[in-house]
DNA sequence: TTGTAAGCGTTATCAG
DNA sequence: CTGATAACGCTTACAA
């Protein structure tokens, strides 16, 4: 590979020019210039990033810790084109790192994104509780910024989406419709986000003077057949319900089709809900509604925010993401089993 | 942020030997190892991968580039999320550049990770021909894979599948069942992909002396409304077809939907027939049948030669990846329209 | 078994 | 406007 040096011998330069030409930074008359650009032209220089970096100190990149429980499906997709895309329009980069499956994982991608002296880190975390993260937060001096949990300490490194608020709007809403018998299918309880989907169902039916009935609770994985096998246990425990909340749309999707299968009208119904999913789902099933969660905006203040702390400026600290209800098809109000 | 040399001072060493204690490379006595790893957790050291990688002239990365066409659906994340995992198991980390849409785009891309000093790189082309791959790849030193086309130069630098031969498959097929009229959606022209799988439908065709006829055929452009809208084309043709074929999933759910909105039976049928995607959508559409493209073991065969071009040892080379035709729900031979 | 010192390819400070 | 030269933080002969 060629050097600065041999670029800058080429053109009967210093290194030093050749640097300047390149940065911008300092002044170079017209005619060297041309000569740096020519002997650059000639060699196929390229410069080594490695070598501009440990230099300058900067690397002008993002990190991004994601666990692969995420990597499938729309949501990630969403969001990891976006996180790329708005990186870019900042004059960065993003490098991506597996959080894989487990808090130490989550913890290892963190430290290689830091060893690698990205400028500042996004964490989309799985399995790290909020307490070890402020404490992140605090030892390091790179700009960090949480997706998706709400910290206590360093509230403004966090970037979240109240989930029990927008679960209990959207379950009152049922209620409202006149549903009183509303089966909810949640997704992992280990998951912060699950658990946060569930108390807000909960809520709705305190705030509606609806005992909670146990048995039209079921505990589900996220995944499409965790959904249908919820539904199977549901009608096996032989309870009515006229309405049903799956904490997820892959749940919901899957809950369906099960629906389906057992020849229940509720593909047709709009008393079926989920979250997060925007672009197929709804499309295939036109029933499905859905609570929209703002992930292209979420991320877009995420990064706003992480600029603003590495290079200053303008900045606006949006502080809430309501996730946004989607209500598809009519009203089915009968009972469904 | 503490550095080596520190570590070596509050251990009574020099940095070669903390250099030694964390490479495992050349002796150190137990005792020293002992004092170095001490002066490191009392100093939180960590060490500088960009200072690390320009001296050793390593990175341990690969670099993977792909259009942001792709990023969307499940085709992209299991391509990533395998990327990622293999990447990792071979004890390298993966990054990602937006190859955005354009060749000029893609160019800059691969650019960036060779400036990165990426140990080896991926592309996933969408917009740069073969032959400008082909001086490319002759061009850099490093290793370069190019995933889903098929090189001429250098042949062993790329791992494709057969979409001609595939889509020829899978529409013989149908025409061995007793369909005679079979509507094909393609995809975007532009793209290779797109233009094989049309060659193969024509192949089949003329295989079994049927005409080819150009009111059967409707360009679409990947995405499940595009194939809807295809649909209604061939509907307002006025023209009947017992079987369609799409270039991918994502439109033949689409053209299911239009079909089931019509009022046609197509929807129960096995004679629609995607490519690609295989998590979510037979999950919904059961009766979707797919020409599934084998992308985990393509990116296995991928990172294996990658790694062998790198560090030797032992290869087993895989020339053919053929898609694998998924027969689902029952035929209904009768015309649709 | 350990230390010295010369790189790796840039940038940045200071003279000139 | 340009050139030396000292960093940046680590690895790796070569000596000792």
């Amino acid at each position: 590979m060629t050097t600065m040096l041999e670029v800058a011998k080429r053109a009967g330069v210093s290194k030093a020019t050749v640097s300047r030409v390149l940065s911008g930074n300092g002044y170079v008359s017209q005619e060297t210039k041309d000569r740096v650009f020519q002997a650059i032209a000639e060699s196929g220089y390229r410069p080594n990033l490695l070598a501009r970096n440990l230099a300058t100190k900067r690397t002008q990149t993002l990190g991004l810790v994601v666990t692969n429980t995420l990597y499938h499906g729309v949501y990630f997709s969403e969001l990891l084109f976006n996180a790329a895309r708005m990186t870019e329009e900042k004059g960065r980069q993003l490098i991506l790192a597996d959080g894989k499956h487990s808090a130490e994982e989550e913890r290892e991608a963190i430290q290689y994104l830091l060893d690698m002296r990205c400028d500042a880190i996004i964490i989309y975390p799985r399995f790290l509780s909020v307490e070890e993260m402020d404490e992140i937060i605090d030892r390091h001096e790179q700009p960090i910024v949480v997706l998706n949990r709400r910290l206590r300490r360093n509230a403004s490194h966090s970037v979240w989406s109240d989930h029990k608020a927008s679960s209990q709007a959207a379950v009152s809403r049922l209620i409202e419709m006149g549903h009183r018998e509303i089966a909810f299918i949640t997704g992992s309880l280990d998951s912060p986000t699950g658990g946060e989907r569930l108390s807000g169902y909960r809520a709705a039916l305190a705030q509606h003077n609806i005992p909670l009935r146990d048995e039209l609770v079921v505990e589900g994985r996220w995944t499409p057949a965790s959904g249908a096998a919820a539904v199977s246990t549901l009608l096996t425990r032989q309870v009515a319900f006229s309405a049903l909340v799956a904490s997820n749309d892959d749940m919901a999707i899957g809950a369906i089709k099960q629906l389906h299968e057992s020849n229940i009208a509720a593909p047709q119904a709009v008393s079926v809900i989920g979250f997060d999913d925007v672009a197929i789902a709804p499309f295939i099933v036109p029933s499905l509604s859905s609570v929209r969660i703002p992930v292209t905006e979420m991320i877009q203040e995420t990064i706003s925010r992480l600029i603003f702390m590495l290079d200053g400026g303008d900045f606006t600290f949006r502080q809430s993401f309501p996730g946004e209800l989607i209500l598809r098809g009519s009203v089915v109000p009968g009972p469904y089993a």
